[in-house]
DNA sequence: ACCTAAACCTGGGCGC
DNA sequence: TGCGCCCAGGTTTAGG
């Protein structure tokens, strides 16, 4: 499911791919998903793609900008005439695009476009003035984020009040941006501390070998391009292969690699979590 | 203020 | 074969 390593992935195809192209035309097959003028787009030319948690901002040089959520089955994904016989994931829905998936098209100059897709339907794109972008709420309430401004001492402080279990805070955008149920998982596991504790209980030196291992463990997901367990692919339409290396995440029932004791899943604030009750405490 | 749970959606997998 | 149910989980919203 998208979180930051999957964004990211998708933030550096767009920066490579999409950056230098002008917006045509939008064809809005599901209204639901895009809000705002498409008229706005049709006048600049695309100069940068950034990331937010787990949110992407396209900038125009037209003063304009789309804001962009995939939630968990978006897919925005870039085709022009030389990826045209790049074969797709199945998991963008079949071979060709556009598909039953395909909610919105962007038709780009040089015969490319960029197609999103959502299976479920969660996600949004927003077309809004540059300036106005981080004033939504959902990147204005954005908590520090990992490889950014996520330091120990950050972290030491925020849990010293926090009295939620600490695989919940983990996951909560607003104190730290980018975490979602996967690396959540795989990074208590790395760092050998049971999600069920309180953050407040945890010793400095825990919350240190924690920061580290939400580090090593995205940095890993990075290097093997994200997870593709679920939906997600890349800007070019193909899969990551970190959920071949996930630690505990879906693992409930095998052993742990650890310890040899089984892996575990309970449910935290309606939300699956998997962990070792041998050497995670 | 703090926390939990349902809602938003669709399709795949399971039991019967 | 097919029906009903559960599950996936990021964010928003409602409610305790």
């Amino acid at each position: 499911m998208p979180e930051l390593p999957e964004v990211e992935t998708i933030r550096r195809g767009l920066e490579e791919h999409l950056v230098g192209h002008t917006i045509q035309e939008v064809y809005v097959k599901d209204p639901k998903i895009f809000q705002g003028d498409k008229e706005s787009l049709f006048d600049g030319t695309v100069t940068k793609v950034k990331r937010v948690g787990k949110g992407l901002i396209i900038e125009i040089d037209n003063g304009f900008a789309l804001a962009v959520h995939v939630k968990m089955t978006g897919q925005l994904i870039y085709r022009d005439l030389k990826t045209a016989n790049l074969p797709l994931s199945p998991k963008t829905g079949g071979e060709h695009l556009p598909n039953k998936y395909t909610r919105v098209i962007f038709a780009l100059d040089r015969g490319a476009n960029l197609f999103y897709n959502d299976l479920r339907r969660f996600g949004w794109i927003k077309v809004l003035r540059l300036s106005e972008v981080l004033n939504l709420p959902f990147f204005k309430e954005m908590g520090p984020e990992p490889f950014k401004n996520l330091t120990v001492g950050y972290m030491q402080k925020l849990f010293a009040g926090i009295n939620i279990p600490v695989k919940v805070l983990l996951m909560d955008q607003s104190r730290i941006g980018g975490i979602g149920n996967i690396y959540a998982n795989d990074a208590l596991y790395e760092s050998g501390i049971d999600p069920r504790r309180k953050a407040s209980e945890l010793k400095h030196q825990e919350i240190e070998k924690l920061h580290k291992a939400i580090h090593s463990v995205m940095e890993q997901s990075l290097k093997f391009g994200a997870s593709s367990a679920e939906n997600y692919v890349d800007a070019l339409g193909q899969e990551g292969r970190y959920q071949e290396h996930f630690k505990v995440y879906s693992k409930d029932g095998q052993k742990c690699g650890r310890c040899a004791a089984e892996i575990k899943r309970i449910k935290q604030s309606g939300r699956s979590t998997f962990f070792c009750e041998g050497c995670q405490i």
